[in-house]
DNA sequence: CTACTATTTAAACGAACGTTTGAACGATTT
DNA sequence: AAATCGTTCAAACGTTCGTTTAAATAGTAG
């Protein structure tokens, strides 16, 4: 039992750690040798348990968003269930999709507010393999979304619901990346910063509730915005068939 | 002439070099032998011409940084000059702020797309030299918009309104970034991601100014939405009677 | 030409990086 | 008791990092 539980244990325990630290000082700039000694375990253990530093990271990642997604996808067949065929409100699949991550910052056994904001932090970062993993463990969800949204929205051209949804993730990744120039401008008048007080638990369930009461209206009213009216149309993105190809190409999957 | 001219070819040089592989790469990942030998100037050179590779970021920030502000700042100075001490509309407030950033990618002799999509991957970066910089470079023009917005929208309270600023400069942020995970499900659907084709230039200049008409009905969407109610009314936000002014606030403009 | 300043150059600095190694450890099984 | 397995450990691997140095190379002015 002892030995299962201190492999556990050292598993655990350096992914806590590197979440955090890849939180507060990002991937690159966080080394081996700062999570294995702030983990309390010995330099080689990250390469026994993971492999790599990459793949620490992707795990890191793997052990949230398989639950969150998850999450995302019960949340959404639920809705549709009760629907019964008729096309969901919009407001209701943004809650489910935006809802579920920002009720992970409330509650630190699912990250806390630690994992949306390396969340919000990484989502940016532009190296390959980071990017590729992103990619697949969102793929799904991603897809099943659009396609509420836009059975939801059966007026708005689907590329357009692809911007917005977009435009939506930039907001909610920015907001709980927490990062923002406003905050360090203003004094972190929004709320805290990333921090690294010991009752910084208690304060992010507030933040968290905070920011998705705040967040939620504003994606809602970007969402149903008016639509653009086009300047001067570009030639490939008129009213021609190819657009309607790229819609179907998102269509399919 | 051959003198000078190659001092000022080598500063630049280095700084156009740099801006587009902290853009590719990321700050941490780019290397100084990296940029010196794509700029075809010896290691040395950075640090003799900048003095350390922290100063070479900021200094290719603080190169479109102080142009966009002022810019910004003489946009907003316009706007307030033709009101003549009446309230901006919000969509002119948006539009000299985000459409001054935005026009940005369309001119390659201001970086083009290529700046503003390291602006937007580097304003999640947590380096405490970046945030600060960047706290210094924008205070100005934050404080300066953000009195425009309260004076546009008297019956949203003034916290609120800096909640909407930081989601839309999230949603701008994240949208010029260019490494969302929709992008990557979707292959590149929305616009093509970073690359390094040599007809970028061209495209680039067509994803700005699409960009740009979608993101500013977006924005303005986001801005003008109904105000939230509150659950539990938290305590430096209660008995206010903002939840009434529901429709008052989607009726500004 | 000479003296001076500015810039470029090759080479090296010490430090830190991610990863690997092989022995040692501890508990369970044979 | 001996063997086996998963895990931990100290130590070192070779590489790359940002920065510094001092000599060499212009270009300008006296």
């Amino acid at each position: 039992m002892n030995e299962q539980k201190a492999n556990q244990d050292t598993r655990e325990r350096i992914l806590d750690v590197a979440e955090r630290l890849f939180m507060k000082h990002g991937y690159e700039a966080t080394s081996m040798r700062l999570i294995t000694s702030a983990a309390e375990v010995n330099l080689a253990a990250v390469n026994y348990h993971f492999g790599s530093k990459e793949a620490l990271l992707c795990e890191v990642f793997r052990r949230r968003l398989s639950w969150l997604n998850a999450e995302r996808l019960r949340a959404l067949d639920l809705l549709e269930a009760e629907a019964a065929g008729a096309p969901l409100k919009p407001s209701l699949i943004l809650e489910a999709f935006f809802g579920t991550l920002l009720r992970m910052g409330e509650d630190p056994d699912l990250g806390g507010m630690t994992f949306l904001r390396l969340l919000g932090r990484t989502l940016t970062e532009p190296a390959e393999f980071i990017r590729t993993f992103f990619a697949g463990e969102y793929a799904e969800v991603i897809e099943r979304y659009k396609q509420a949204l836009c059975r939801a929205l059966p007026d708005v051209p689907r590329a357009e619901i692809v911007w917005r949804l977009h435009f939506m993730l930039g907001a909610m990744s920015y907001a709980i990346a927490g990062t923002d120039v406003i905050q360090v401008v203003t004094g972190c008048e929004v709320g805290d910063l990333a921090g690294e007080g010991d009752s910084a638990t208690v304060d992010d369930r507030v933040l968290a509730r905070r920011l998705a009461e705040r967040l939620m209206p504003f994606l809602l009213g970007g969402l149903r915005a008016p639509l653009p009216h086009l300047g001067e149309v570009p030639r490939d993105f008129a009213e021609n068939p190819t657009t309607a190809r790229k819609d179907e190409m998102a269509l399919a999957t």
